[in-house]
DNA sequence: GCCGTTTTCGGCCCGACTGTTTTCAGTCG
């Protein structure tokens, strides 16, 4: 039996409890009990006594047993058979939970979302108690919203919407302080809403200047501190904001980065030590309320060092704080070692990206633009790219406070061949390999070419190594472990791709690189000047995955970059 | 259902907002 398998059918109990009207308390034991699992990094076999795990009892390791001995569950049939399945992706609805479905099945014997539908429209929820008029509307609405808003929006996106409400709030007088909370705050790949805190002593002007300067398309609530509203940018964005005292900022920031875990797991703490944490502030044992001017004194004043957002998750980093001082940072980058100019595809001249790079404070960088395969972008032919090395060279004469590296991104063909010969890969200082072409060819053919490229002794890293785009496409499908494995084997860097778009590798591939002992290089791929500056965001995904400063090569000075390389 | 250096019962993070009520249940994050 799959431990996700396993995993999954916890949750699934857990969502059939609900429908029934379950004790939510006895519903969130069969959440924690997956989660337990999820987060156990041992697999089936390798744990003897599941019910040993924090989380999990007799009732939940019971369940567990059974489905490894029978591979079925005795608790998950007699609720199958008790609740219509049909109720089950209702659950998604906004404002429905599991207390309404169950009774609008038991009242009216709704079990699916065509007879919801149908009910709204014979006005039969109207009649029930507990119910209005308005509660019809609003799930009329969330069904036809449902199939045509998106889930989750990818950072890429957010972004935008991010930059735009940052400009805004910036404007409004009476705003003290602002910042963008949430999951885009944790640098999750993808947020299903952006958070807002804002903080002002004048609420109610400072909420009417902002809802006037949106492109609202609907509000959804709109109390004293808590605006929730569908804004329209490229797509439909739901965003809340919350308006607190400006003494409540930190805290209240605090609380609205999350995650859900990272909460609770604090105010577990809080409480053990008799305080009691809220948005407003942390309220201590006589009763006063205490407030803070940073998070970093904010969690000193639990006995914490500073917790960055991005590792702010499943509640393990209360467990890796000896860690967090070691994750790479901003300041620790001293290059970036993948970029363009005009010689490919670039916006910016050889030129401009060098002294974009100098202003940045690195200390070397590599242009690496495209080879000749790839004709949509330019790519370079051997003449070009030995004529372009030779005015590096040239142009790395002129300054002394950087370091002017030439490289290539060489293409991988689809044939396995790559696209430059030795002799040309012997005259540059770093050469990138990736993949652009034949996404769909099988698995083992695109494990194939990377093999070639791996084997290769010029090439130094493997760029964006799966080719995804967040919550666009998922890539070539490579099987990333044994890409990790031939990286160590042939001594390869891996790339973390710092684009928006890209992330790529994503965390989980991250997590297994370090521990694998595969270097990384996070890269921004510029293609124009004002692209450098997604290295914050590659570094923050880079801390995501707990990678500490010295696993990631250019955080390293030039010289021991070039030792590694001549391995 | 799970848990326990105040324990085997009584908590389980905490508060806002809505729509229904006429003081609160349900949902959400």
């Amino acid at each position: 039996m799959n431990k996700k398998i396993i995993i999954r059918t916890l949750e699934k109990i857990a969502l059939y409890m609900e429908l029934k009207g379950e004790n939510p308390f006895k519903v969130s034991a069969f959440r924690k009990a997956a989660q337990a699992l999820e987060l156990d990094q041992r697999s089936l076999d390798e744990i003897e006594d599941v019910t040993k795990l924090k989380g999990i009892g007799k009732g939940t390791g019971d369940v567990i047993v059974e489905l490894i001995e029978k591979g079925k569950s005795t608790v998950l049939e007699e609720l199958q058979a008790e609740v219509p399945s049909g109720l089950v992706p209702l659950l998604k609805l906004q404002g429905m939970g599991g207390k309404k479905l169950a009774k609008l099945y038991k009242e009216l014997g709704i079990d699916s979302a065509e007879a919801l539908k149908q009910a709204c429209l014979d006005h039969q929820i109207q009649k029930l108690p507990g119910f209005g008029p308005k509660s019809e509307d609003k799930i009329l609405k969330e069904l036809t919203d449902f199939e045509s808003k998106p889930g989750r929006h990818p950072i890429w996106k957010t972004e935008e919407a991010v930059r735009f409400i940052e400009d805004v709030l910036e404007k409004i007088e009476g705003v003290s302080e602002f910042s963008v909370a949430g999951s885009y705050r944790r640098t999750k790949e993808t947020s299903k809403d952006l958070d807002f805190i804002v903080a002002t002593a004048e609420p109610a002007k400072v909420k009417e200047e902002l809802l006037a300067a949106l492109p609202i398309q609907e509000t959804i609530a709109s109390g004293d501190t808590k605006v929730s509203v569908t804004v329209e940018f490229q797509d439909l964005i739901d965003i809340d904001f919350r308006l607190v005292a400006p003494e409540e900022f930190v805290t209240a920031l605090h609380h609205f980065t999350g995650s859900k875990d990272h909460n609770v797991k604090l105010r577990q703490l809080a409480k053990s030590q008799n305080k009691k944490i809220s948005e407003y502030g942390v309220e201590q044992e006589d009763g006063s309320v205490a407030t803070f001017t940073s998070e970093t004194d904010f969690y000193a004043h639990f006995g914490l060092p500073f917790i960055p957002p991005t590792v702010r998750e499943d509640g393990r980093e209360f467990d890796r704080l000896d860690d967090i001082p070691n994750l790479v940072a901003l300041e620790d980058i001293r290059a970036d070692l993948h970029m363009h100019t005009t010689w490919s595809d670039g916006a910016h001249s050889l030129k401009e990206m060098i002294e974009a790079n100098r202003s940045r404070g690195y200390e070397y960088m590599v242009i690496t633009d495209h080879s000749h395969y790839l004709k949509v972008a330019n790519g370079l032919t051997p003449e070009r790219l030995l004529a372009q090395n030779a005015e590096i060279r040239e142009l790395n004469k002129q300054y002394s406070d950087i370091e002017v590296l030439s490289g290539t991104e060489m293409d991988i063909l689809p044939d396995g061949s790559l696209d430059f010969n030795d002799e040309v890969l012997s005259q540059l200082d770093f050469v990138i390999a990736s993949i652009h072409s034949s996404f769909q060819q099988p698995r083992e053919q695109i494990m194939e070419r990377i093999l070639t490229a791996m084997k290769n002794p010029h090439v130094d890293m493997i760029a964006h190594p799966t080719g995804r785009i967040v919550g666009q496409r998922s890539g070539y499908d490579p099987d990333v472990e044994q890409l990790l494995d031939w990286a160590k084997e042939y001594g390869k860097i891996v790339e973390l791709n710092a684009s928006p778009y890209r992330l790529d590798l994503a965390v989980e591939y991250l997590e297994m690189a370090q521990e694998k002992g595969v270097p990384v290089a996070i890269n921004t791929d510029a293609h124009a000047v004002n692209q450098l500056e997604v290295m914050a965001i590659g570094v923050r995904h880079a801390q995501k995955s707990w990678l500490k400063k010295d696993h990631v090569v250019n955080t390293w000075p030039l010289e021991r970059l070039r030792e590694y390389l001549k391995n």
